[in-house]
DNA sequence: TGTACATCAGTGAACGCGCGTTCACTGATGTAC
DNA sequence: TGTACATCAGTGAACGCGCGTTCACTGATGTAC
């Protein structure tokens, strides 16, 4: 049964959760702090500690909000498309997770900015950091080796030599589990070690272009930051082999 | 005339600003204090604004110092190899950035990762903070259009197209004023537009790769960084057209 | 339905710590005659 | 060369601020008989 205090405790709980938002949005994750999430609240300092254990307690639930809320975001940006219309998904998804970053900058320095001094981020906030990339990949994946897919074996030449250390095995385990995850079977062929090559390197791209504008390191390098990233999207879609 | 007051103050400047870099590598940017500065040198905290205004200007001076540090490192690892060999020069210098932050991930957090809270770099960084990059354009510039070049004329299509807004001005001014800067001569040939954002790519790619190393998001995704950025490496200087 | 007890939210004070910056002062180092 | 003055390095105390966390306590909300 839930009782009076049960609604008041996760109504205070969640409320405290949204002001912290509201904090980090403001100051920045370093100087989050749980005295002036307190205080916004009208809250004795000591009171917070009834709903949160620490201030590091608090930063693992912003860093596990924000990346569900920038999950979500580009999963809703993807889900926009038609499924078959992989290079205008890989477009809308790779836009929203630019403009969510510019719309949330310091939650965004958060989740792929330097390390916040002293903190330790626990196992819990793995799953959901790979919540964003996964749209990305499944772009990839319904492209080529999805119910989508049209070509299903790849003439491409893969990475991975005879001989070689297996560099990518975590990578295609990634793909194949949350393949097999979301459609219940195994996925007929496997996906290249070249696609999966390039998506990484896709990934690590875009996701520096975009801690570049936002660090202010694109500053007197071009006019338009938006140009270069929509150009970059194109092009990184085409090394993907992803259809016009 | 220099006297031992003089020696005494440049002496102990240096010190401060050899104490803070200590400081700044083992806590990080946003933990750096003038107190602690203090203590390790054995001063009192006040004495140290005789030589430094402020928390602020510490910090400046450090930005200024890892940047000519890391411009330093990159620029003597390619100066190592045969100026013709501009493919082996692109990995060296690359590989230098990225040893580099790894040996200096608090100093590479600092000038790459987010912005410290409530500090804003003056200008007097601006100079320093392109050293590394430039490392890399000349490289292009070399193999290109430079004296290094055996075809001077591309045969590229630019991504500068009529009635298109400019922008990459401010990339292809900077790359020619720098060679006009080491030459004395202008260009030839200006650099491919199809070049230069090639270059902007690779740029944005390789900080993006070192970061996400560096911060952690690699983990689960592969099984040695090493080998995804040499592969990167050597992938983008074919998309640079660097010749083997 | 009413009473006795247990649970828990929130208070207020305190601990111990750190920070950047200012300021009046002492004493040593320089400079000008 | 010696004296009078100016410059400047470094001291020590203080201001005012913020932080995370603990703890004994009050009073309201729940629960069990």
């Amino acid at each position: 049964m839930t009782t009076a205090r049960d609604r008041a405790r996760t109504e205070l709980t969640a409320e405290i959760l949204a002001c912290a938002r509201t904090q980090l949005a403001e100051v920045g994750p370093a100087s989050l702090s749980l005295r002036a999430v307190a205080r916004d609240l009208g809250m004795v300092s000591s009171a917070v500690y009834r709903y949160v254990a620490s201030r590091d307690e608090l930063l693992t639930l912003l860093l596990v909000a924000c990346y569900d809320e920038l999950g979500v975001a580009v999963e809703e940006a993807d889900a926009l498309l038609e499924r078959s219309d992989c290079r205008g998904r890989w477009q809308a998804a790779c836009q929203r997770i630019r403009t969510w970053a510019l719309e949330h900058p310091h939650e965004y320095a958060l989740l792929y900015g330097s390390p916040v001094p002293g903190y330790q981020a626990p196992a819990t906030t793995v799953e959901p950091a790979t919540r964003p990339t996964f749209v990305l990949t499944r772009i990839v994946v319904d492209a080529h080796v999805g119910p989508l897919s049209t070509s299903p074996t790849s003439t491409r030449v893969p990475v991975q030599r005879r001989g070689e250390p297996d560099n990518l095995g975590a990578a295609r385990a990634f793909v194949q589990d949350d393949y097999r995850g979301r459609t219940g079977t195994e996925m007929l062929h496997p996906l290249d070690d070249e696609i999966i090559l390039r998506t990484l390197m896709a990934w690590t791209n875009l996701f520096g272009a975009v801690s570049f504008e936002l660090f202010g390191h694109l500053v007197g390098s071009m006019a338009d930051p938006a140009v270069f990233y929509s150009d970059l999207v194109d092009r990184l879609a085409d090394s993907l082999g992803l259809p016009a």
